[in-house]
Parts: structure tokens; C-alpha cells; sequence
DNA sequence: TGCCAGGCCGGGT
DNA sequence: ACCCGGCATGGC
């Protein structure tokens, strides 16, 4: 499947270094993967930064802050009182298992780590690939919507493929490179913006089917 | 104006 | 094992 690998080549090509995740913080990264969840990213910008006026932008301080507090802050992006509940789960694992204290995060090996997130209710494969590859510089590979469409409609991968099937096949065809996976998927999110939205399922000009020899459209 | 966004969970079949 | 509804605001 040397296609993926070619296809980062033809984004880098379009889009650079993208140099995501746009945060200020490491704590900043895993809030934005919280409240991205199914969500545009202006509307997290907006709660992210409310949060950061209310001065709850790092562990302890939103630990200690009230549901109800985080929730009308993050209101602008959606789902507020999920992600409130959610927020105040990651924060009290962080408390938890370092004290707050997110240097200590880097001596953990990364399947623990994930397992750790993965058990958190709220946080699922994408937000803790989020978290283990832009927050802590983990080389973990992060699948979205988009990410889906993508290697479904090139005919890289049958609909029924699952998340860590398709991570795994993104891992194995390409140098294990932490800024290499982070600008990938940063460039599929750019171009899954334009091209692989759900209304336009044939994909008319989805870089699969413009620039890849064997795309093939599906309905996905 | 409806549809969708950088998901995830729980309940029903 | 699937399939589906709920969660919710803001932009085009």
C-alpha cells in the first residue's frame, strides 16, 4: 500500500507543514480534543478561550472548578454538559494518576497511556490519539471521519474496517515519525474540509479519484 | 434554511 | 454483532 505514503506526498505537496495542533499548552491540546468531538473547530476556539479567561487552562485549576462553571464557559462548543462531565473525568485522572502534574506523563509507555484514556468514559480511540500524538509526541496515528472516507473511497480499505485495523495500516506504510503523523493528519483534516464532506459521497474531486490512479468513488 | 462539524455512549433489536 | 438516537452550538 505504498498509496499512502504517495498521497502524503501530494498533500505536503498543496499544504506544507501545517504545524498543528494550534494550542498554546499541552493541557490546551487534550481540552481541544474533548471538545473538537464532533465539532468545528472555530466554536472550540471560543470555548477554549473563555476557559482560558476564567484562568481554568491548567489541571488544578479546573479540577477544583465547579461543572457548572466549565460547562457555561465551553457552551459555545457544543455539547456542554457532555464535555463538562467529560473534562472534569480527564482532569480528575490527571490528578489521580500525576498529581496534575503532566511531566510525570512522559515516563509512561503508550499503551498504558492509551488503555488509561481509553478507560476514561467520554474519550474514545480518536480523542486519546489526539491526545497521545499532539499533546504528548506519541507515534500513534489518528483516524477521524474523514481519515475513513478517505481510504474507503481510494479502495484502500473495505467500509467494514475498523479504527485500529486502518491506524495500523497508516503505521506500517510510513516511517514512524511523530511530526510526519501529526502533519498527515492535519492536511486530511484541510482537504476533508473541501472534499470528503458526507453530502458529496461521490467525490467528484476527491483527491483519491484526481490524483491517485486507482481511486474509486464509494458511498461512504 | 437545513445540514454538518477534527465523536462517543447506551439501549434496542 | 449491528443500528440508532441523544447530545447542542454556530457557520455557511
Amino acid at each position: 500500500m505504498k498509496d499512502i505514503a504517495r498521497f502524503y506526498e501530494l498533500l505536503f505537496e498543496t499544504f506544507g507543514d501545517l504545524n498543528w495542533w494550534p494550542a498554546e499548552t499541552v493541557f490546551e491540546v487534550m481540552v481541544g480534543a474533548i471538545l473538537t468531538q464532533n465539532t468545528n473547530w472555530n466554536n472550540v476556539e471560543k470555548a477554549i478561550k473563555n476557559l482560558g479567561e476564567a484562568g481554568l487552562l491548567e489541571p488544578e485549576a479546573m479540577f477544583r472548578a465547579d461543572l457548572a462553571e466549565i460547562a457555561r464557559h465551553i457552551k459555545p462548543s457544543g455539547y456542554f454538559n457532555q464535555k463538562a462531565i467529560k473534562l472534569k473525568r480527564l482532569v480528575g485522572w490527571l490528578e489521580s494518576s500525576v498529581g496534575g502534574d503532566l511531566d510525570k506523563l512522559k515516563d509512561r509507555p503508550t499503551e498504558s497511556l492509551r488503555k488509561e484514556l481509553l478507560s476514561i468514559k467520554g474519550i474514545g480511540a480518536e480523542t486519546a490519539d489526539d491526545i497521545l500524538l499532539y499533546a504528548l509526541e506519541r507515534p500513534v496515528f489518528v483516524i477521524d471521519a474523514y481519515t475513513y472516507r478517505i481510504a474507503v473511497r481510494h479502495g484502500w480499505v473495505p467500509p467494514e474496517t475498523t479504527y485500529d485495523e486502518l491506524a495500523s495500516l497508516f503505521i506500517d506504510n510510513l516511517p514512524e515519525d511523530v511530526g510526519l503523523f501529526k502533519n498527515y493528519h492535519a492536511a486530511i483534516v484541510e482537504i476533508g474540509k473541501t472534499y470528503c464532506k458526507k453530502r458529496n459521497p461521490l467525490c467528484e474531486n476527491c483527491p483519491g479519484k484526481k490524483l491517485l490512479e486507482n481511486g474509486r468513488p464509494y458511498e461512504v
